[in-house]
DNA sequence: GTAGTTCTGGTCGTCATGACCTGAACTGTA
DNA sequence: TACAGTTCAGGTCATGACGACCAGAACTAC
């Protein structure tokens, strides 16, 4: 704070007006979107597998550069859009930024990660080449049985425990779930996404106690193939942006761990 | 995630080993650390004034260049040791990246953001020149009466929001008190950043049911000038990353209100 | 028709928590 | 020294949230 000597102590608002890029250390940057779903009741991650060196034949997150003319929430939509085709801002939440110099082996890039939650993944992966893109169950990234390119593991691992807390303090819950929607997939997520097991009667409380969370449609879903009482069908209250219907719990009730 | 045309299409994977720099748009990467701390009852963050124009005289978040040849957490960490002598890489948090074209008018910037809770930043802020550098509470600046530079009002909001939900799932509070402290002095820093009142008694009863987070001295601390009866000094126990002792009320409970 | 399944609504007991109270231990002042 | 004021420590009490569990309703499959 006292004297300033070296380039790399001057600060950003040091820089003259006349300035002369070239005297800055110059960076690449890109976004990365870390696109979560829900399919088979499991937790998963679309992924493209690359196509070049380095790391070719590896599974990456999809990402790109940013431009020049765009902020970063543009760029992650733009991504969002070219690899879903699913153009919404509202879904994308920043989660992290990576630097370091070594994560790229060709060029210094830094990366900011950002979360997309959608419903659905799986049609719109179908429709695009299968070798290019394929949703991944996290489990299986995690456990190392699939490996991914760069610093990617550690981005992933960053997300998900973004969603985990984005979970409880934000209810991005019904981003994963359809426009309408039963308790009973809703708590699913929340199982997944927690690893726990949630009583279904239980959850049922909490969630209609949180007025306006959720609004009953008035209509009822098909039963699934083993039967059993049609579920009421839900959609999405209140935004999600405004705090979570329900809390992680701390003590794990009993069933499942993951 | 057919095909690719533009360069903005280009996937950072895909870039050629041989590769021309200039042929991606370059950024200038800097990284800001919102430093707070508790004075006099309040929430503070430490901000600079800038002597040059562009905002010449406003206030700004410290920050400087991330240097090619580091991370950004250490780029992060050697601008918290500039500004405060502090060096611990383990107070710093990022929690958000900042890229709009026109955030900097002389040049495109984009900004990593780090938080950096500390205590007692005041003795190394009046050692160095106190035009340069200050304590401001925050409720100065969130009501304008502080103007910043850039987009640096932002990014405050951002960092106050991410330590209120980091007091809850990492139990970050311990970073704002000394080595030793007192219960009160803990609870003052969740009732200042959550803007409620906790009552002393029970917060004491949570705290200590939560074993290991604190750990009693078995010495006193001196009373105050009011007097009343010394209270215990703890000291922080397990790692503040790994879960938080009390929880947010949601109803909140009588008293104060921010 | 029966068994199996799922959803809905309910009870019950436990535990967390907010509100409150009392005594202990200190300060400053009369 | 006596006393008022303050803070801390420990306790009680009532309410409410929540996990565990149960029973009936409504469906599918055999």
């Amino acid at each position: 704070m006292t004297t300033r000597t070296t380039a790399a102590d001057t600060r950003a608002g040091d820089v003259p007006v006349g300035y002369d890029p070239a005297q800055f250390p110059a960076f690449a940057v890109t976004v990365d979107v870390v696109i979560l779903t829900m399919a088979h009741g499991e937790l998963q991650v679309l992924l493209v597998r690359r196509g070049q060196a380095p790391f070719e034949g590896m599974w990456a997150i999809p990402g790109g550069f940013k431009l020049p003319t765009e902020t970063l929430d543009e760029a992650a939509r733009r991504e969002l859009a070219e690899e879903t085709g699913v153009d919404a801002a509202a879904l994308l939440t920043q989660f992290g930024a990576y630097g370091d110099p070594q994560r790229d082996p060709r060029m210094n890039v830094v990366t900011v990660a950002y979360l997309a939650v959608l419903r659905e993944v799986g049609a719109v992966v179908a429709g695009t080449d299968a070798a290019d893109a394929a949703l991944i169950p996290i489990a299986d990234v995690l456990d190392g049985k699939i490996e991914l390119a760069f610093d990617h593991l550690q981005i992933l691992r960053d997300a998900i425990a973004r969603v985990r807390v984005e979970l409880e303090v934000s209810g991005i819950a019904t981003a994963f779930v359809g426009a309408t929607f039963t308790l009973a997939e809703l708590r699913a997520v929340y199982e997944a996404v927690w690893g726990v097991h949630l009583d279904g009667a239980n959850f049922r409380r909490s969630i209609v106690a949180e007025s306006g969370w959720v609004i009953p449609t008035g209509r009822v879903a098909q039963p699934g193939p083993a039967g059993g009482k049609p579920a009421e069908l839900f959609r999405a209250g209140r935004s999600w942006k405004h705090g979570g219907p329900i809390r992680r719990p701390r003590r794990t009730s009993k069933g499942k761990q993951s």
